[in-house]
DNA sequence: ATGCCTTTGAAGCAA
DNA sequence: TTGCTTCAAAGGCAT
């Protein structure tokens, strides 16, 4: 269901991709079944793009040129526009209202990861930039350049050693215009620098201009059409830089981003190298402050010679400067034994999932919006927000994803996740899940007494029946939220008592529409019957913020209607605070299960955020403005 | 210094 | 086939 129709043919998404996107998308019900999946999302992607045509005429490209520079608005700014016109659409708005919509920018909402030393970027460094056409000039005159650009290997060619410039064409007024980076220190733009998230910033056309890329950069041009052809398949994520023999041979799994025009995504750098990560990451202003321990280690290489993001050596991170430039001496050095032993210390991340993709590229507006930086608390809203995305939005994301892990699979086509589990099981190891849950069931039957999250002890945990027994695979919609997900079956566990809501309200209120307006009726019945993690996802609009100060100024600025945020915030205050936070409207909704048991307030409001947030979808009022994260097409 | 938290999804392994 | 576990990102926090 959320694989959309790639264009590559193959489907390399899982099964569980599948079921999780049909069961965690809204309105699933509202779907035609005359329709297929493919053309429901063919039609997605199709009106995606007529929208985002519309906003690219909306909003000219002199309006563009007059903006001014993008950091003289603060990031927070931004976002909460952002959010607020994402709110107003109740739709996510993460592609369709880009904080500059209309013309072509490059967005790098979070350059302090994944793979830049923490504390490498100065906290402005998140602001949103926006370009035409960054373009790199490498001077090879540059003994880096030189270094980059004669070896064939070399983390990236592409990684442009400076010094180097940025051209910014038709941006005459942007502060950015034009600068030159340091010559003293070598900048290296290492594809780990890069925002992964870079294809999803450019989902839409609006992002490219239809305007050609200089000419430098025009190194492919197709003999039947004359029009300039991205340098590299269409296919080929810019995740995952390529040594020159691989391109050509893996397909883009953005590719149905890829502008239609034929214009050249992705700047190509000399060498025939392209720029992992086209334009978003090296155009980042801070990158002149790039210290040289970003310079990419060779040993970072693949087996394949093929650079990843997905890469990681344990020892790159808190490298000096002095080790890196070290590094590429001895790379220099380096033949067959330093390569096979960096070999076995690399470290092959997994490809990011849909949520991953997600978390990675909102964090930053989270972050903003609700002054959290506490990852826990932020996931926690990202994960609800998730489950509030419509499924075209979702679509996207697991499209992306699928995109991913093919590129993945066909870079690196020894690599398991295996792999990863036996590099840990040699040195540490996290704790065991198990160990894990066996203590948070302990501690929930100890704290979390509200009809959410008391669960009747868990007294077998290898309880035999669960939802896909139950329920089977052609009732998967039924199944409660950890079953779709492969998880542990919180129904079952939850006895027949408590977990004895219909399937329609159980878990998938959120993750899928309810099956009738009955369902979203609140009763005391369905409330108890709520699984307890599924319960986490919908947020209450009968959380009122009478008893709970606002903390952040951007809240107190205008007449906040529901707002998202002070949910969020209020879930993130009680996740760093669990004693202090009290979510009325949350708990309000659930008196009734704290005077089922007594002494609970406390306990109560030690409740996880997202918890507490329980049922909270279920009692909105239809009438009442929807929080974009609440918004359900069903209750619409 | 290390692991935990917290989310969802993908994948691997054991039964 | 099913259930469980681990890992992926992130950064503050606890130990």
């Amino acid at each position: 269901m959320p694989q959309l129709n790639g264009g590559g043919g193959d489907d390399l998404g899982a099964n569980d991709e599948m079921i999780s996107f049909k069961d965690e998308g809204e309105q699933e019900e509202k779907i035609s079944e005359n329709s297929s999946a493919e053309r429901d999302l063919a039609d997605v992607k199709s009106s995606l793009v007529n929208e985002s045509e519309t906003n690219q005429n909306s909003s000219s490209d002199s309006e563009a040129e007059r903006r001014p520079a993008p950091r003289s608005e603060t990031f927070r700014d931004k976002t909460r526009e952002s959010l607020e016109e994402a709110a107003k659409r109740q739709d996510g708005g993460l592609f369709k209202s880009p904080p500059y919509p209309g013309y072509p920018f490059i967005m790098i909402p979070d350059l302090t990861s994944p793979y830049l030393p923490n504390g490498s970027l100065s906290p402005t460094a998140r602001t949103y930039l926006q370009m035409k056409w960054p373009l790199l000039d490498v001077q090879p005159g540059s003994l880096q350049s030189r270094q980059a650009l004669k070896d064939a290997r070399s983390p990236s060619p592409a990684h442009i050693v400076g010094p180097f410039r940025w051209e910014f064409p038709g941006q005459s007024d942007l502060s950015l215009h034009q600068f030159h980076l340091s010559n003293k220190v070598p900048v290296v733009q290492h594809p780990h620098h890069v925002h992964p998230l870079t294809p999803l910033i450019t989902y839409s056309n609006e992002h490219f201009t239809p305007g050609n890329p200089p000419p430098h950069l025009q190194t492919d041009v197709d003999p039947k059409t004359g029009i300039p052809r991205p340098p590299h398949p269409p296919d080929i994520s810019p995740y995952y830089p390529l040594s020159p023999g691989t391109v050509g041979q893996i397909p883009h799994p953005l590719g149905w981003l890829v502008p239609q025009q034929g214009q050249p995504v992705y700047p190509i750098t000399t060498g025939g190298f392209r720029h992992p990560y086209p334009t978003a990451l090296t155009v980042n202003a801070s990158m002149s402050r790039f210290p040289p321990h970003m310079v990419p280690p060779h040993h970072s290489l693949h087996t394949t010679g093929i650079p990843h993001p997905a890469i990681v050596t344990p020892n790159v991170k808190q490298e000096s400067s002095h080790s890196d430039i070290s590094s590429l001496d001895s790379s220099k050095q380096s033949d067959g034994k330093k390569v096979e032993e960096k070999k076995k210390e690399v470290h092959i991340k997994k490809p990011l999932n849909a949520f991953m993709l997600y978390m990675k590229e909102m964090r930053a507006k989270v972050v903003a919006e609700c002054t959290l930086k506490e990852s826990a608390a932020i996931n926690q809203i990202l994960g609800r927000r998730w489950h509030a995305l419509s499924r075209e939005e979702q679509a996207k994301y697991y499209e992306l994803a699928r995109k991913e892990r093919q590129l993945h699979m066909q870079l690196y086509p020894g690599w398991s996740a295996r792999d990863n589990y036996a590099a840990n099981q040699q040195g540490k190891r996290k704790k065991r899940k198990r160990e894990k849950q066996q203590a948070e069931s302990n501690e929930r039957r100890e704290y979390f007494p509200n009809p959410c999250l008391s669960l009747p002890p868990i007294t077998d945990l290898s309880a035999p029946k669960k939802c896909r027994a139950r329920f089977g695979l052609d009732q998967q919609n039924n199944w409660c939220g950890p079953c779709r997900r492969k998880k542990k079956c919180i129904r079952y566990i939850q006895g027949e008592g408590s977990c004895a809501s219909p399937p329609s309200t159980d878990g998938s209120l959120l993750d899928s529409p309810p099956s009738s307006p009955s369902s979203v009726v609140p009763s005391p019945s369905s409330k108890e019957s709520k699984s307890q993690t599924e319960q986490m996802q919908p947020l209450s609009l009968t959380m009122k913020p009478a008893h709970q100060p606002l903390h952040h100024p951007h809240l107190l600025a205008g007449p906040p209607p529901p707002s998202l945020v002070q949910l969020e915030n209020s879930a993130a205050a009680a996740s760093k605070t669990p004693a202090a936070s009290s979510h009325n409207g949350a708990l309000e909704h659930r008196d009734v299960s704290s005077s089922r048991q007594p002494g609970s307030s406390v306990a109560s409001s030690m409740a996880r955020p997202s918890a507490s947030l329980c049922h909270s979808h279920s009692l909105l009022p239809s009438t009442a403005p929807q929080p974009l994260s609440l918004v359900t097409k069903s209750i619409e």
